[in-house]
DNA sequence: TATTAATCGAGACGGTACGTCCGGTCTTCCA
DNA sequence: TGGAAGACCGGACGTACCGTCTCGATTAATA
């Protein structure tokens, strides 16, 4: 990634250069994909040149890293005391963040794995473990509040939330509607539990 | 794709190359991922040329398409009187099939979705559509059987079963050990069921 | 060239093929060039198939030989009893032959020379050779009949008859009016003769 | 053609590949011909790349028209003050020019004409025209001189001196001994002048 | 204030892959 | 058998991209 500029003497970067290019990079991981990616085109679109990106990636695996790393991720939801609504949250801020067209395609080159595995481990790093642990918190602190069974299967349970929706991406369908609520109601209910309000599918 | 051999004049297709040929790009397709697959490469090793393979798919994107699209996908299970069970085979199928070399990679080739539209179509319809068409029918018996709910919500409960496996498998973490049977009886309990033999959390 | 259809049994090869084939071949010859002569468009074009045409000529090369040697060359002159009106007649029947389309790119296709031994030595053999050999006869008629001197440098003096058109077509300057009998005064007098009506330059 | 380097940023073109392929390429030319002039293979023995060709020469024909382009001309002879003297020694630089090996090739290649036609005006403009009229004002250096007669058609007799040389050469003969005075010997006669020293034909 | 060192833009360089086309050979069906 | 159809190998063409490199022109921090 973007070395830090040198301290001393030279001209220093322009770090708008850094702000462009990661935009843009992003824009396109998004559109198009890891591998239509050209460096040529994202200097061009950027205002500046090969040159200037090689400068600070060292390549172009190293460059959409950096674009991911930077991800605005949906922070971690402010906790409220109902597990079941924090579920949602969690889940709806999840299918924001991924529905967003940079999105889908960057789980696709993440799965992608050993095309470079500095950068799927970047976005573990990053974006997935923390959501993972965002969520396994939830379903331990409705375990807690008695909401749900004692010996829920947990591990598994965290992978059915965010996996469905990379089934429905598979598969080409849209979200249902209601897709956070119906999942977490689902969950819930798989843990032991009753969700407050029934979704009602469609 | 290959077009079927025209029947009448003309020296037929050797059938050999569409064997080595697709043979060798579901070998490189799963080490080495899409965007790395050199048609020339292929060709040598396949011991032919790069005619004889555009000859038969139009583009490497086409080439893709047919290798996944032959992948002895585990054939539908012979339905038995019991679904929970069915729906435990099926899954250990799935995960058979997609944990192999070749799976996981060529998933995150998909989900990076419009690099080539027609490839993901492609898998869909002949991978990931049937499917989803068998789990849901499983889960339809299951509640023709009186074990699920009436209201249950089949959607969406269809894309938990393979999702577990999907983000697992974004997470960098091993699918955790019976875990199609863990899975399916999760989703059972979802959907109003009672697993007749609780699978135990590790 | 085009073997002769085997005597035997088994079925005759349609003659309109040799024609059709060897028609298109002069015309592709005399527009586009020796390079760019595409057995597979002359096949289209003929309205036959490229094996018909390999059953007939073993290559290219061999193809627009059989083109050329088909060239209705204006043949031997009927010999009168005039040497210099002879000549003039040979040389003007030279320049309608080499001055149809074909004529020019194909005297070029020999110049290459390696390209093709054979082709080249054909060509020789069939075009160049003869016409040579009844320019020396020309000559040499004229020697004996005292109107040329007698130690004229034949050898020589045979080769600016036709070399004459060569060089203004490699100049790309039209061959000058009047261009055959001027040519032949030139060389009469060169030998020694007086041409017995002066051609005018223009 | 190579276009000219721009003046100012950017890294400047390595001037010994335009040397190093321009050679390669008239080699070539001379041995096997414009049809079988390969590229990559110029760019191999050149050591250098296809693209660093393709980036100074938009095409084939072009990289051969710009190798054409430099041949070192033999230069203008020395004029003495006996005109026949210089038109041996034209004649001689001629013939030594033409019979370098990449002589005979590249006049066929001129020869076919419509191939490129870009291609052989160059050739025309940069080596076959410049030779006519040195030939031309010799002849009429001589027509000065007195030696030679009013009415002589030098426009046919200019085609004559080079001319012989082309027809020996499509005849596959090897051009004879003292060919160069011999044809000047009998260019002379036949513009009406006496050749100094009788050329003695072998 | 003058020097200096790193950046910026531009673009050439060696490689490598793509998809198209052609030449010459072959293999099959049909007349 | 010959003709039509078309597959086969091999190889060239022209385009595009990657990651490296060399230029001239800038632009700050230091001397």
């Amino acid at each position: 990634m973007a070395a830090a500029a040198r301290s001393g003497a030279g001209r220093p970067r322009d770090p708008s250069i850094d702000r462009r290019v990661l935009a843009e990079v992003r824009r396109r991981l998004a559109s198009d994909g890891y591998e239509s990616l050209s460096v040529a085109a994202v200097a061009a679109s950027a205002g500046t040149t090969r040159a200037a990106i090689y400068r600070r990636w060292p390549d172009k695996a190293d460059l959409a890293t950096a674009a991911i790393a930077e991800l605005p991720e949906a922070g971690p939801q402010p906790a409220t005391d109902d597990p079941f609504e924090d579920l949602v949250a969690e889940l709806t801020a999840f299918q924001r963040g991924v529905s967003r067209p940079d999105g889908v395609p960057m789980v696709g080159t993440m799965l992608l794995g050993s095309t470079d595995a500095l950068l799927v481990e970047r976005y573990r790093e990053r974006v997935v473990r923390p959501r993972r642990e965002r969520l396994r918190r939830i379903l331990e602190r409705g375990h807690a509040a008695g909401e749900l069974d004692e010996g829920a299967d947990l591990d598994v349970a965290v992978t059915l939330c965010t996996g469905s929706w990379y089934a429905a991406a598979l598969a080409g369908v849209p979200p249902p509607p209601q897709w956070a609520r119906r999942v977490a109601a689902l969950v819930w209910r798989a843990c032991g539990g009753e969700p407050p309000v029934e979704a009602q599918p469609t």
